[in-house]
DNA sequence: CCTTGAATATCGGTG
DNA sequence: CACCGATGTTCAAGG
């Protein structure tokens, strides 16, 4: 790890073309600066003087962050190249990308910091909360959706998409479940019916009923749910690790 | 501006203590090193060992990048706030956000680089590209949807929502455009064919036409269109910037 | 405060 | 490579 505090731009550019240049997709690169950033390609902008966070990934990815916001406030894509130079006095790092075609520039005044460093992460992420863990909830207790129903298929294509859940009521009614993972959304609904329609259309039948599940229905979608004779179900997840990784929680324990 | 290079954990919570306990919305500091991540809120994940670079920013967002990827693979949201220690040979950096009740806790196994630095950085982007500037240019050159085309009036509520651009083609037969800045989506359609209706219905018209314009209509959205008897064109827009954004680029030539 | 829609969305999975 | 759907989406605007 090579650390360059408040270097002159010669040093900067020394440091950069020795350590960075000749293998950028093993080493990791940040600038802290007072910097002016320029972009064009699918849209276009222009950031004016300030103190910023560059990060340079090895992956080709370019991160320009300010000092608040989760964003950064500009960036460039992964598979981007980057390239250093000195211009009046200015250290000048020019981004450009290919498919689409993008180019940013960024011209800094100042430099407080340069961290050059091969970072090592083979770790892959564990998470749950997804709509499949919705999914296996209702699969494995179709009964907090509705007492007596069946589930007979998941992922059921139709013409106008992908069924989440299909199976019948107490009745041998029909039933087509939606689920959402997070909020339901108006689109949601648009899904819903389709499929609703599509399973009528298919089957010859007259009665197919639609249901919606999410943890949370705002109003606004259970009036269009009404309007359009579809129902509704607020179903809740229980957030649980697989076993294995419960073990590797306990470390902190 | 405070640097430490690959401190012991004890040298590590001092001076976070000293430098950005103290002022954390003033202060942004940033460590680079060795760590697991837990976070259980919304979702749930962790994340096993792996170089990374944490920030923590001035407004409290908290950000764990890897060295690749332009995501984050963990964060929290403004307003969080960030608390410190140490517990067997591990420093420990907790982050919890109240509504939504989120935490996330780093530990880390080894430290190679805090930064402590108060950056100030006022300047606001100047962006342009987005959907109004499409709509703008419909509005200005409107042959360039369809000859003989005139348009009425941008934003017109209907029941469903705002269609985009409302007029009537050479034949005077009413015309609803929806336009969309990128790829257009099924979601369009589905929004376009809702407003077709709303205007059938409010007019007592028996022929409407509904128009998609986006830069890009993949096959799956024109096959749909062709299915309820809608219409599209790819219609590009300019990316122009105002005359005084021209200007002060003017400075990097 | 909640809700809605856009984004230089990004990212992963699939054909 | 193109396309589609999900995201702990985030963010800004409007009611």
């Amino acid at each position: 790890m090579k650390i360059l505090s408040h270097p002159t731009i010669e040093e900067c550019l020394e440091g950069v073309k020795i350590h960075h240049q000749k293998k950028p997709e093993k080493t990791f690169l940040q600038i802290i600066g007072h910097c002016q950033v320029d972009y064009h390609g699918r849209a276009r902008s222009f950031l004016d003087w300030g103190d910023r966070i560059i990060l340079i990934k090895q992956d080709g990815n370019v991160l320009v962050h300010q000092p608040i916001m989760r964003e950064p406030i500009n960036w460039q894509p992964a598979g981007s190249k980057t390239q250093f130079h000195i211009k009046k006095d200015l250290f000048i790092v020019s981004v450009t990308h290919k498919k689409p075609d993008e180019k940013m520039k960024i011209i800094f005044k100042k430099i407080d910091l340069v961290t050059i460093a091969s970072l090592s992460d083979t770790a892959k992420i564990n998470i749950c909360g997804m709509e499949t863990d919705v999914v296996k909830t209702i699969i494995e207790n179709p009964s907090c959706v509705e007492e007596g129903l069946r589930i007979q298929k998941c992922e059921k294509q139709v013409k106008s998409g992908m069924i989440d859940l299909y199976g019948f009521d107490k009745d041998f009614t029909p039933v087509v479940i939606e689920v959402k993972r997070s909020q339901a959304t108006i689109n949601a609904v648009h899904q819903l019916r389709m499929y609703v329609k599509d399973i009528k259309q298919g089957n010859n039948e007259v009665k197919v009923r639609g249901i919606l599940c999410a943890p949370h229905i705002p109003d606004m979608v259970r009036h269009l749910l009404n309007d359009y004779d579809l129902e509704w179900m607020e179903v809740d997840h229980e957030i649980v690790l697989p076993d294995d990784f419960q073990k590797t929680l306990a470390d902190f324990k």
